[in-house]
DNA sequence: TGCCCATCT
DNA sequence: GTGTTAGATGGGCAG
């Protein structure tokens, strides 16, 4: 018979370090737990022991600490994210049923040494498994110790026996005692004997056996004299270390081996456990089940019968597009080029039913998928946005979506990143799907050489997917106070943002091209005056050879360095002008090299037939609910450099129309007077003050018609670094002062905006407190990185928590007043169009004769979008091209 | 692929 | 005493 000790702060320990730190979505970390539970089901797997018990170390002090005041004296902390864990094991080791044993005043060590000892007594067999050497010295013929070593993930084990141990130390397993009283053990804050190091104690262990055999007989002992003095001044430690380093076998504990025979898991308690620690492989693996017959859905969803067709003509279309027309709701999935459509449904409360429609199979596929998108029938899909642009490019105008897996799995994990169909029944319904990619949106996918079994049967497994996590994300959507922001602002917004896709912008492709020519013939006069001054050819693109030229031939002296080398950043070239006059046609040379290279080729490139670009809006990217821009980025246009701002004369308004740009005015440091409340801020922007000269007039002491130009400026940056969260070191960075005039900036501020202070210091709390921050529409942002031990990671979870309010609520209202552009600019019956927004401005393209109405529209919608302590301001402009609408 | 650098709000 | 400003995309290089 065969029993199994675990020391379980050993193996968590391991499993911590071995594991990237993984946290469920609240921010409670489970890596340790997770590796844990691993390894013990290998081990379970390779051992089979029919007894199991796990020893935990207590807090409290042991007999150690009371003999010798030093042990374990600096005991290392342990890691926030490790303690957190061990109180989750021991839930997931009581759920297992796997009897734990822990003692005030012994170490895990010793409790194992008792139980291996009280084993052999009853004739069992022991193995303990431990990453701790220190147990070695319990090896007996009964009882074999399994080290464990974990790394990247990979768990290696090795057994030792009294033979492998005496093979690899050349010693008996009892001796290591001595080993460690001559050379001391660091992490257990042994001292052993000062000058005596590993090489001459295994030496002298392995010659004289033991510590208490040495100091016998001393002098006849042959060392060396030096080795032979340090033992002599030395004894003392040596015989307490020994002392320490004992384990001892006879811990006051209630055992027996037959009290730890193996026993099945409590099921239904460890499912719970580990749906909420999120190990959805693990209750797979183990094949848990739900508690009382209460399924997963996935479960629920995916055993029952579905039968599935192929449409092959139009009557059979019809009768279905009535049957889809009665239903609540349909779910549907189409392929990006729309020939392919794949529908699901229920027949009656358990008959899930799916249909397939293809372009190439069905005659009359364009109308019949023309009328299944039009808004009679209520739609659940994946990525809305995607396919209504799609569609608008076939001229098709979809309505009836009612429900977006992408979009909400965007709300309910802004910061996951990607939402892929099959990632999404993993997470939800902890079931595994196959890859899109791999099937029904392979290149191949269709074609003969591809299986269409394999195709059909994953595209229809996906759609049928759409309903499941409907059912499990909507409930979760209302949970978490996301209703409104879901159906009110995100889910109608998906069709303006297609309508903006599909109309574009019209660009001047003439201009362009002769304005890249222009950079090209000033890119090369730069490189020659490059190479001259270098003395020689190189790559300007090249940082790294750009930093040995710089700074080993021509010698001027780093700033700054990065992970690979120098830093060749503008920041620290600016701080090199006037060295060389070098630095200067390589600051010239990068922005011209960049205007070509992202810009002119960049956008020429993907210029459509129709002359205009078409850019992509990201709904689902960002962390704090920013849109963004794709193919190309249409929202980092240049504009702060003279030159980099002509490009915005290539982007022009179609014959007889003009372009509308509205942005709002400091809505981020509006947003942060309302949340915060301060008095003082909310007071400028009521009175219509210029905020920057309000706060330079306080931070620099002076009235308001005092404030200089050079003060207005330091003071902008102020005001914008507090919604950042900067350091007093990165605004005297960022505006050139020294750092202690920075800090003096920072308290003359939060003296005037003192609740901005209250707020910036409420807000980290409470997200500490919650495990997220939240915008004023309820959109939200899980925070676990303000639960690290890590500084840097922990300030950074900070700021976000100071910013994602702001940044986000400034995104929640600008995405509502597109919504109610939109509509307004459709029910008015203007022409206008909305083409881009830029994250505070939204750019319109209409015919001249609507500009002065769609201004008026423009700043009504974006000022009226909500109610706030203060006003929202918005300016619009009119113009032919993107730069004279700029304004 | 990861890094550096440049561009925007 | 730590490293020191939020959110993005894209080009080019080096391995």
């Amino acid at each position: 018979m065969k029993l199994m000790v675990i020391d379980g702060n050993s193996l968590i320990n391991r499993a911590f370090y071995g594991i990237r730190l993984l946290t469920t979505r609240d921010g409670t970390p489970t890596n340790a737990v997770y590796g844990f539970v691993n390894i013990l089901l290998k081990l379970l797997g390779e051992e089979a022991p029919e007894a199991l018990c796990v020893t935990f170390d207590r807090k409290a002090p042991t007999f150690r600490h009371l003999a010798y005041e030093g042990y374990k004296a600096q005991r290392k902390g342990m890691p926030d994210e490790l303690a957190a864990q061990l109180p989750i094991l021991k839930d997931v080791l009581d759920a297992m049923n796997i009897p734990r044993y822990e003692l005030d005043g012994w170490e895990a060590d010793d409790l194992i040494g008792t139980i291996s000892v009280k084993d052999a007594a009853a004739g069992w067999e022991t193995v303990i498994v431990t990453g701790d050497k220190d147990s070695l010295q319990l090896i007996t013929e009964s009882t074999r110790v399994k080290l464990v070593s974990t790394r990247m993930g990979q768990t290696a084990e090795k057994d030792m026996t009294p033979e492998t141990f005496r093979a690899e130390y050349g010693f008996d397993p009892i001796h290591i005692i001595d080993l460690k009283a001559l050379m001391g053990d660091a992490s257990d804050n042994i001292p052993g004997v000062r000058g005596i190091g590993e090489k001459t104690a295994l030496d002298l262990v392995r010659r004289c056996g033991s510590v208490e055999a040495i100091y016998a007989d001393l002098e006849h002992v042959e060392v060396k004299p030096a080795v032979r003095s340090k033992l002599a001044e030395g004894e003392e430690q040596a015989r307490m270390s020994y002392d320490l380093a004992t384990i001892r076998t006879d811990a006051p504990i209630d055992f027996t081996p037959g009290a730890n025979v193996r026993k099945e898991p409590n099921g239904p308690a460890l499912y719970e456990l580990f749906l909420k620690l999120e190990f959805n492989k693990l209750i797979d693996k183990l094949g848990l089940k739900a508690p009382q017959g209460e399924a997963p859905v996935g479960e629920e969803t995916f055993s029952g019968t579905c039968t599935s067709e192929e449409v092959a003509d139009r009557a059979r279309a019809e009768e279905l597009l009535e049957i889809w027309r009665g239903q609540e709701s349909v779910d549907v999935l189409v392929l990006p080029d729309l020939s392919v459509t794949a529908v699901s449904w229920w027949e009656g409360e358990d008959l899930a039913r799916a249909a397939v429609l293809r372009a190439g199979a069905l005659e009359g596929y364009h109308d019949v998928l023309k009328a299944l998108m039009a808004p009679d029938i209520r739609k659940n899909t994946h990525d809305v946005k995607s396919l209504l642009s799609a569609l608008l490019a076939e001229g098709i105008e979809g309505g009836g979506f009612v429900f977006d897996t992408a979009l909400a799995a965007y709300l309910l994990a802004p910061t996951d990143g990607s939402y892929e169909l099959e990632k999404l029944g993993m997470t939800w319904l902890n079931h595994e799907f196959p890859k899109a990619k791999k099937t029904y949106l392979a290149p191949d996918a269709f074609t003969p050489l591809a299986d269409q079994g394999e195709v059909l049967g994953a595209l229809l497994s996906h759609t049928a997917l759409i309903g499941a996590l409907k059912q499990a994300m909507a409930p979760r959507l209302e949970e978490l106070g996301m209703h409104e922001l879901y159906y009110g602002v995100e889910l109608p917004l998906c069709p303006v943002l297609a309508g903006m896709e599909g109309a574009g912008m019209l660009v001047d492709r003439q201009a362009l091209a002769a304005f890249g020519e222009m950079l090209d013939g000033r890119i090369q006069a730069d490189e020659a005056i490059i190479y001259e001054l270098a003395g020689e050819q190189f790559n300007i693109n090249s940082t790294q050879q750009f930093g040995r030229i710089l700074f080993e031939k021509l010698g001027l002296p780093p700033v700054k360095k990065t992970k690979t080398g120098y830093s060749t950043s503008a920041e620290v070239l600016e701080k090199l002008r006037g060295r060389h006059p070098i630095v200067e046609a390589v600051l010239d040379y990068r922005q011209l090299a960049k205007l070509k290279s992202t810009y002119v080729d960049g956008l020429m490139k993907v210029i459509a037939a129709d002359g205009r670009i078409h850019t992509c809006f990201q709904n689902t990217v960002t962390a704090t609910g920013r849109l963004s821009s794709t193919e190309p980025n249409l929202q980092n246009i240049p504009v702060r450099t003279e030159l980099g701002a002509e490009l915005r004369k290539m982007f022009v308004a179609g014959p007889g129309m003009v372009l509308v740009d509205a942005d709002y005015s400091q809505i981020e440091l509006r947003l942060l007077a309302h949340i915060a409340g301060d008095e003082h801020m909310i007071a400028a922007f009521r009175s219509g003050e210029d905020i920057h000269t309000v706060t330079a007039s306080q931070v620099f002491g002076v009235p308001p018609e005092a404030v200089t130009h050079e003060m207005r400026r330091r003071a902008k940056a102020v005001n914008f670094g507090i919604v950042y969260g900067i350091s007093d070191f990165s605004l005297s960075q960022d505006i050139g002062v020294t750092r202690a005039e920075a800090k003096e900036y920072m308290e003359k501020y939060f003296e005037k905006y003192s609740g901005v202070r209250a707020y910036m210091d409420s807000v980290v709390e409470r997200a500490k407190a919650d495990g997220y921050v939240s915008t004023l529409f309820g959109r939200r942002r899980w925070l676990p990185e303000l639960k690290s031990s890590n500084f840097n990671l922990r300030s950074f979870g900070e700021r976000v928590a100071l910013n994602m309010p702001i940044q986000g609520t400034a995104a929640d209202l600008i995405k509502l007043a597109m919504i109610h552009v939109s509509a307004a600019l459709k029910e008015q019956g203007l022409e206008a169009r909305l083409v881009l927004q830029v994250h505070d401005e939204l750019i319109v393209e209409c015919p001249e004769g609507e500009a002065e109405a769609v201004k008026a529209l423009l700043t009504d919608k974006m000022e009226h979008v909500a109610e706030l302590a203060v006003p929202l301001t918005a300016e619009a402009h009119a113009g032919r091209t993107w730069a004279q609408a700029k304004g």
